[in-house]
DNA sequence: TCATTTGCTGTTGTACACAAATATTCAACA
DNA sequence: TGTTGAATATTTGTGTACAACAGCAAATGA
């Protein structure tokens, strides 16, 4: 009789686990589009009144935001956003590159006409953003090219673990290229190019080409930064 | 003055964090040895007691453990140590495979002469435990073998990553190859060899090699499980 | 005899009060 | 004027009572 109990009634029945991961990923979602930047403090209270909920929630939320390397909770102090320097940043992204390219060699998955698609769709709203977008709404457009791509693996624990490192270092790319003075720009042409790349890939049924050209993405993308860093 | 308030005073005032992670690793460690069988209900209450603290903290301790797969909570039933096909242990088994290779390609950290020593007491102990050892003494060695040669890669991420890994399978593979009457025997010998083969790679100073037994190891032990369930 | 209901029991989830810890402020004093 | 120290405010950590929920068994009725 009720067995899509949790699916209907808007949002109002959702099972436990699914409120404290529609909390998880709004935060997170904030940190990495820097509405909380590196060593903002998050008050538990105050998540908790805008959440409409009890601060024990939100702080099952932030533990595992901890246990994730995106905050830091000091005892009488506060929970604050961490930060990372570039030598961090690159031995997470060194790992990165190597994973991307094992989506391909593990569990590949076809893409399937609804997600070629879907990824159109992407494409297309990519190419809107290049003329007018924000960083904000370019970041949002790569987390959700990200997401996409990440069911092109089967391997679940090579999905998470991608996921896990991916929020680690976006957050932080975007704030290191702003002071950097990156040419934001040039970058969202750049990602724009290799998303036509992985499109044609996709079409073509050549899944190890896309994460070659992932692979190659995230290692130039860091690489770039790495130079404007030092060189300014 | 107080600097080293946090490592002095046998175990009483150790900060909340060290806390965390003694419970943690307690724990973790208890599943991993099947003191805690997939399939276990964990008291919040009795495990409350049995630490000497209120259910708050263990509460948090198993969300971790949650967030890492080793154990699954339903509100009004209990904590359950969660269990995993042949089919889902393959998936981590191949991931684990290929990041182990990488700790040899992405930071390697060549070992001192204090690592060496560490080792060849470990070699040793391996050698005792193979005429009189119990299955829960070899796997209390073979944690103890993993954890060590992680040191020798420097690439943080990629060592939680491994050792969440490890922790997510070691338990179902004992489990597995019991329930396949699998030699256990055999394969402490095996073990034995492999980790002989370790130290004279370890002592050349070829990290790769090392790398590669490992990886060789993790993929045949494996197999054998692999054809025993499917054999049996 | 079987199906249904109802209450009981035990579990996790939530809310809240209090403890512990730290940063800040401001006054006293050399 | 600079420094020290105590009071205070704010934060996270802990303990605990209660709510929500699931499972089970006994009672009930046809």
């Amino acid at each position: 009789m009720t067995d899509l109990s949790q699916e209907n009634t808007g949002d109002a029945a959702l099972s436990v686990r699914d409120r404290h991961d529609l909390m998880h990923h709004e935060i997170r979602q904030r940190i990495c589009l820097l509405d909380y930047l590196p060593g903002t403090r998050l008050s538990e209270v105050t998540l908790a009144e805008e959440f409409g909920t009890s601060r024990t929630p939100i702080r099952r939320v932030l533990a595992r935001l901890e246990d994730e390397g995106l905050v830091q909770s000091h005892h009488g102090v506060g929970t604050l956003v961490t930060d990372a320097d570039i030598a961090e940043l690159e031995q997470v992204y060194r790992l990165r590159v190597e994973l991307t390219e094992l989506t391909a060699r593990l569990d590949p998955v076809p893409p399937d006409a609804k997600f070629l698609a879907q990824f159109d769709l992407l494409v297309a709203r990519g190419a809107e953003i290049i003329g007018k977008g924000s960083p904000r709404a370019f970041t949002q457009f790569d987390i959700d090219v990200f997401q996409a791509l990440l069911q092109l693996t089967g391997n679940l624990p090579l999905r998470q673990t991608l996921e896990r490192l991916y929020f680690q270092t976006k957050r932080l790319w975007l704030r290191a290229a702003q002071e950097a003075q990156l040419d934001l720009q040039e970058e969202f042409r750049i990602f724009q190019h290799e998303l036509e790349a992985i499109q044609l890939a996709l079409r073509a049924g050549d899944l190890e080409a896309v994460a070659h050209i992932q692979r190659a993405h995230i290692s130039m993308s860091f690489r770039r930064l790495q130079q404007a860093a030092t060189g300014a």
